[in-house]
DNA sequence: TGAACGCATGTAAACGTTTACGCTATCGGA
DNA sequence: TCCGATAGCGTAAACGTTTACATGCGTTCA
């Protein structure tokens, strides 16, 4: 029932804890007798390490942090199951801190990286800046931080990031309507903090000035990341003087509120109005009707964020900091069709 | 740069170790005087403590592991904010373990407390039984786990738990089928695996016999918690000779894909085939027609299953087992009706 | 004034592991 | 046969913290 120590197994098998130790960590550099002696003594005591000593002694805990804003989003579910796989080929465990509302500091992630409790963080997040004393750009080069999915902002340009180009999928989203011959499109975005979906209405913005098309105000409306948020959003872009046909909203969370907002008005999808989403989340395929998207490979990003951290955490790579862009794709169902059908 | 250990401030501030680890953790026991010496020079120095020593010396680390099927159902993530909540307010972090394919055995989630990596476990999922051997009764009376949501195997049963009446749940929701006038029913159920739809699947035969109803061949058919299983699931039921004229989906997942299908397949929801889900995810009140649901506190779930975990890593409750029942409620929306519309 | 007490602080041990270093015995080669 | 190299193992230190116990000083009361 209590714990047994390495100290009961070397008296066990006749041996001194060192060699305890060794048996378990570097079995090569023992005798084959003694290697079976010892493994007899761990099978009769029931031992099992103290991960706590060994954490403290080896000076790290092989976990590593994952900063994201909502575990309920689908796509970030995604993404953490890549990196749940390869953390689990790694041998990490995965510590998950949701960040509702910023309650996550900068200052707080710094704490758990510099009193140990966690070997490295992957970032799903924006956080509010770093303290610039706290973090100089050396001792950036140094942190194993990576990022996932969010656009850098300057203060976090200097560490390793994995995600889409999101600016030129936005646009891939936004030309896609133009191509059907949609001409007032509206755009449902993120919050203010959400660098991401802030890269998406620049794409938008982007393709909508390449194509000479204006932007009216009240076509790009906040719709919070959330069902509701886009369901008040999508009210509003109804509402507007000069309704858009199209609408492209900045994840698929919202696309899903905005399509049920619509068809709620006696509206059709996409007779009336065409809706495209961003992310390709699994439940964009059974919606009615089906939405056109921007696919994300999330698992893909969460996969390749935790095998760099780990390239990071084990000491090499302290110069490659450019980001590793993955490769985005638009995903054509049935929420889109030419104006009026 | 280089981590800042106790010595240094004491030296600093011109007292012992003891005395600084005393102004940290019992401030009242340390003169005014000291103290603010002391926190100036924990302030010059910059200094943190390492929390693998304290974890070390503490035997404990403050982290408690959540083992789930998958963090991508809309029901657990929602959960997991409850936990989340009462454990930030308690000061613990949350390791969170996916099992996609049983991969977790009750072994490695055993090791995992003896060697002091989490203090506490909390399973969202059916495991398979933990040897008996590593396990006495006596033993599981100690052992900080706390289940939630699935219903308890015999295996389990001397664990506390927090969870709805499955079985009643079930009831309740059939129960609402006949009482609409349907006579032929079909269930759309989880896993062999899966415990908690097992349940759920005898409370809809038991509301089906006590109609005095027949449950033909054919009426239950495996949907393996999936939306694309659903589908498979729902066209099997839709090309039976006595089809179904309602589907009752062991999960929200599962209904949203059977929705579809049939919608796909011509039919109207409800008029044809009405169809009633369970968990009450949040997309539920976006699909086409709503989704009638049973719904369930999945956050208080959460939050409770985390305090009851805490109380027993606290050491009190040693005796209290008896599973914590949390209500359920019928959610009524627009995809069932009568028969025929 | 002196003894007794209590409070603030220091000293040192302890937690369980890993690992540098040193010792012994064995083996190969001259 | 003797010496050097080396493989195998033991000894002991070290990691940073907490805490039981000891120490010393000041205060109070007789």
């Amino acid at each position: 029932m209590t714990s047994v120590s390495i100290k009961e197994v070397a008296k066990l098998a006749g041996v001194s804890i060192a060699t305890v130790s060794r048996c378990i960590n570097n079995p090569e550099k023992v005798t084959e007798k003694t290697r079976i002696k010892v493994q007899d003594a761990i099978l009769t005591t029931g031992y099992s390490p103290n991960t706590l000593a060994q954490n403290f002694r080896r000076g790290r805990t092989n976990i590593v942090m994952v900063v994201l804003p909502s575990i309920g989003v689908p796509f970030f579910s995604a993404v953490m199951r890549g990196i749940h796989a390869a953390a689990r080929a790694k041998g990490y465990s995965v510590l998950i801190q949701e960040t509702p509302l910023d309650s996550m500091t900068a200052d707080e992630i710094g704490a758990m990286l510099v009193s140990n409790q966690t070997d490295g963080i992957i970032l799903l997040a924006s956080i509010s800046p770093f303290g610039t004393e706290v973090l100089s750009a050396k001792s950036k080069q140094r942190l194993p931080i990576v990022i996932g999915c969010e656009t850098i902002s300057p203060e976090l340009a200097d560490f390793p990031s994995v995600h889409i180009d999101n600016i030129a999928a936005a646009r891939d989203a936004t030309n896609y309507l133009l191509a059907q011959g949609h001409q007032r499109i509206g755009m449902i975005c993120g919050t203010e903090s959400s660098l991401l979906t802030k890269d998406r209405e620049l794409g938008y913005r982007n393709a909508m000035k390449q194509a000479n098309l204006p932007v009216e105000d009240g076509w790009v409306v906040e719709g919070n990341l959330t069902i509701s948020g886009a369901r008040q959003a999508t009210r509003n872009l109804m509402n507007h003087a000069h309704r858009p046909t199209a609408i492209f909203c900045a994840n698929d969370e919202m696309a899903i509120g905005s399509l049920h907002e619509v068809k709620s008005a006696g509206l059709r999808v996409p007779e009336d109005i065409s809706i495209i989403g961003f992310d390709d989340i699994r439940y964009a395929e059974v919606t009615d009707p089906p939405l056109t998207t921007i696919g994300q490979p999330a698992e893909e990003i969460g996969e390749r964020v935790m095998y760099r951290l780990c390239r990071r955490i084990e000491g090499g790579e302290i110069n490659g900091t450019e980001p590793e862009i993955v490769p985005h794709r638009l995903v054509i169902r049935q929420s889109v069709s030419r104006p009026g059908g």
